[in-house]
DNA sequence: TTATTATATAACTATTTGCTTATATGTACA
DNA sequence: TGTACATATAAGCAAATAGTTATATAATAA
């Protein structure tokens, strides 16, 4: 675990990106999954856009990137970023989210793709 | 240090508390000093009920607590609350900022008070 | 007592936020 | 082709946020 040099400004910015449940969700989930907006909409109960949305948000500061993958698009944690080191010992703190995608995969509406 | 049992829904309050530069460099200061209201309406160059209000949304949600000393009142983190944890490891990341405060003693503008 | 200092709170305002609906783009498939 | 599905983006709106000014409360000092 590489120690981050984190500058208060922009931790101030991933920690209010963080501050919204759904977002912090989605980081929880991506960090041991690779998703696609329409699981997001199915687990949040949430329109399309709103998904889109809070992605945006999250891949605007570089938390998460995408990757399609035929009609999909696959997020994931971007592992890369300066501040992953920061918001990982966030993550690791929270409790497991997986089994969202375990009801998805019960329901058979996990997209495990090409 | 104890490990806190994280809930999602209090933890993006939390992290949103903490996604303002002003409350996130309070915290990072009270971690390591006790400090009250005036010092802090210096150190941020900021309207006393500003700063108010923002200590006022750390103390709603027990981060910190207060106590009179005098005319004073001075902030603490509060060490006993259930995320104390959680943030302390966010806390820990970040950036020393205890030049603010001897940038007060050096003007001689610092209260240590009774 | 009165004046001064420190703080809290109330009311107001401009900005930001998170959602909605509508629409555009891109891929897959018949 | 054209239709369906997945996603992004734009525009609009209500609620939340962070600041302001004005005022109230409380302690200290003259």
């Amino acid at each position: 675990m590489l120690k981050t040099v984190v500058e208060m400004d922009k931790a101030a910015v991933v920690l209010k990106l963080l501050g919204d449940k759904t977002r912090l969700t989605m980081m929880k989930l991506l960090d041991n999954n690779d998703c696609c907006v329409c699981e997001f909409v199915e687990i949040f109960d949430m329109s399309q856009p709103s998904v889109s949305q809070h992605l945006r948000k999250l891949r605007d500061v570089g938390l998460v990137r995408e990757q399609r993958k035929g009609q999909w698009i696959f997020y994931s944690v971007n592992k890369d970023n300066d501040y992953y080191g920061f918001i990982e010992q966030i993550i690791k703190q929270l409790p497991d989210q997986d089994y969202k995608l375990k009801e998805l995969e019960e329901k058979g509406t996990r997209i495990t793709c090409c």
